[in-house]
DNA sequence: ATATGTACCATGTATGATAAGGGTACATAT
DNA sequence: ATATGTACCCTTATCATACATGGTACATAT
């Protein structure tokens, strides 16, 4: 993998990653069925934390990019190019926008917002 | 006016004046037409800046509790009672919470939630 | 043994944003 | 003069959060 990651770019690492992976799928570099490295092995060539390699592949997987399959290793997921063209950024992005901007037209200051969006996410139970 | 601020409450001082100002007025010890306190007036007395004083007025303004009638002062609403039942901050948790469990349904974890959140609120002017 | 993904405990750090406060000023009226 | 609501300027402190990290452990398989 030719992955390369900035620690001075501010887009956080593990999103360095999931980028780069996404685009060795788009480009032809990585095709469904391939292997990647292990999650311990792929930490140690970028010198990261194997945690954060852990979450870049998880959000992948639920993202349908990879595919974890146990002791056997993560392999390029069979839809990982139509999958990869998501970007649930926007779409999360798109669907919070509209609703509050809904709120905003009735006058709903940003701060009352921002309560309530706190309260929401405080009492929620992972 | 008896109201009492809690400094170690959580519960923001503004949304603190608001409540007890609404509940003032469906126990009936605020009648529509009554005058309240001025703005710096009720600063001093509960030792806080006019303008927390000033945001609680605005957005009980707004809510259609009080009426702001300039160098005159500022009165209880004609239909305070009734718009004192109006929970708006209710209303607007429930529109959050709706947009919010769709997003989580979709696996889309609180982490992206909140980065998003904070995107849309960051990149609007008021 | 060795390796896989995964799960849980934990800490540190830095960034960002809110709420609150301080000050000043204005037009309007008594 | 004095008081009203309102609108700006700027500052500060506290808090919440994301990110990254460290360690340990487990079932599963080669």
């Amino acid at each position: 993998m030719e992955i390369i990651i900035d620690i001075e770019d501010p887009v956080p690492l593990f999103a360095q990653v999931m980028e780069q992976i996404k685009k060795a799928v788009l480009s032809g570099k990585k095709n469904p069925g391939e292997p990647l490295p292990s999650i311990r092995q792929l930490a140690n060539d970028l010198e990261l934390n194997n945690k954060t390699v852990a979450k870049a592949y998880r959000l992948l997987e639920r993202d349908g990019v990879i595919q974890a399959r146990g002791y056997r290793g993560t392999f390029i997921h069979p839809d990982a190019k139509a999958n990869s063209r998501v970007d649930l950024t926007a779409w999360v992005l798109e669907e919070l926008n509209e609703t509050i901007e809904a709120l905003r037209v009735k006058d709903v200051t940003d701060s009352e917002i921002r309560i309530a969006f706190t309260n929401i996410m405080n009492n929620h139970v992972n």
